[in-house]
DNA sequence: CGACCCATTGATCGGTCTCAAACATTGTGG
DNA sequence: CCACAATGTTTGAGACCGATCAATGGGTCG
């Protein structure tokens, strides 16, 4: 939430974020279980000689189903959700990618899904053509990229865990859970993980496969059970007694 | 199905077959939609020095989640599948893998995903250090495996918009949409496409979140309404009237 | 301060899950 | 080669859970 990060904090980040930067699991990393920067800062010099710094309002689409290919974009701040429309006009969100995420999956020269913005978002702007001449002469930075897709992929095989559970409240505890590492995007107060949320309740609907009101239902079934509390709209803190609880993803 | 196979078939297959062949959809490529080979001669020929080719028979593990890499596989010939296990003591299928496809998939040096051969199997075994120096050096061989991770993460997106349907009728419809692709290993009788379903019915409910009987009473379903034909277990006929009211990927 | 969008709550309906049993298929050993 | 055993598949009846439709409440931005 925008409003909770002081000046300096934007500076600083700002600063941490003057070249773009890509976080995943590496393939061979040791037991370091979290997210790590993929890139050196020689590839990420690389990487900037060709980006540009964008900022995009919040709604505004990035990219477009089908479209011709012409850039992917690195996200510094904010958070992307990329969804597909199923032919009876619902709304299919595939993902939501926030900062150290890589927006722009295309096959055939065309972009597989719609990317929309769900905050503000500031991104690295990088053109299709000159990635792909890095990446034809760089076996290093392909490999970053490498791992990036097959971190995506895990990421999107736990999305399908989460879509195979069958009640509602089990889904929304999934869903917590993975973005429980994306934390320092988050507060923390005390000893307690409090996790945002900045998306709308549709989009977490459409993410898990129900319907909005379901997820309204389900987060206050959490909150009846001592798991959850909520603090506003966009904020969970997660209770003692539902860490335990916690689904595997 | 092997029964069907003849044996100048089997021989011409192997010839074909006798160096790690990858098939996926190329991130340029043009307006060819279906699945292409990503690697050239020469890149087959590198694979090859590292590769041993293996028979597994049905049922066999090839990976268990969470154990320290050691290869990854080229399917050749026959299924595999990849799972996980929920809390709840539950299968989830996360992919069927055809021909072309890879198997293995890590991070952390840990496979992510128990692999099992659904059909008798036939492969190439690729040690991960031997992989991975070849994949430091050479960046169109890199370029190859990114693409067929991309591949492989649409696959999952499609997957993931199958199970967002909420009528299991439609998931197998979109499943169905899904194995078309790969109709070469299929039996074309006439005009129709006749595809194979090699899985058992369990398998197909796991990866497609329903239960058994949910898979079979849609089956029926289907086939009451005209829109698929059964010929035994393993074999679906799609007749036209289905092919119209086909679901998008 | 008002209007719009979003989130919540309620009641009914439909589809799948579950449990249970009959049936078919496959593979095996005598 | 046949019969049996072990799986795997189909079918049936009842309960559960979320979808849908509809309406109320709350927050935010102009």
């Amino acid at each position: 939430m925008t409003k909770i990060v002081f000046m300096k904090d934007v500076k600083s980040a700002a600063k941490e974020a003057r070249r773009p930067a890509v976080l995943g699991v590496s393939l061979r990393g040791g037991a370091a279980g979290g997210r790590v920067p993929l890139l050196t800062a020689a590839e990420r010099l690389e990487l900037a000689a060709i980006a540009t710094l964008v900022r995009i309002p919040r709604g505004a689409i990035l990219q477009q189903e089908d479209e011709k290919i012409s850039a992917i974009f690195n996200v510094v701040e904010g958070v992307v959700k990329t969804y597909r429309l199923t032919e009876d006009g619902k709304h299919h969100v595939l993902a939501f990618l926030f900062p150290g995420d890589l927006v722009g999956l295309y096959e055939n020269s065309r972009y597989l899904n719609t990317a929309e913005a769900v905050t503000p978002v500031t991104a690295y702007r990088l053109p299709i053509a000159a990635l792909e001449k890095l990446l034809d002469r760089d076996p290093a930075l392909n490999i970053a990229f490498l791992s990036k897709a097959c971190h995506e992929l895990r990421q999107t095989q736990r999305h399908e865990m989460m879509l195979a559970r069958r009640e509602a409240r089990l889904r929304l505890l999934m869903f917590f859970d993975m973005l429980m590492p994306r934390m320092e995007e988050g507060v923390a107060t005390g000893e307690r993980p409090i996790l945002a949320l900045p998306m709308r309740r549709a989009d977490i609907a459409d993410y898990l496969g129900l319907s909005a009101e379901a997820v309204s239902r389900g987060l206050h079934a959490l909150v009846r059970e001592g798991v959850i509390r909520l603090h506003g709209l966009h904020e969970v803190e997660m209770l003692d007694g539902g860490l335990a609880a916690r689904a595997t993803g």
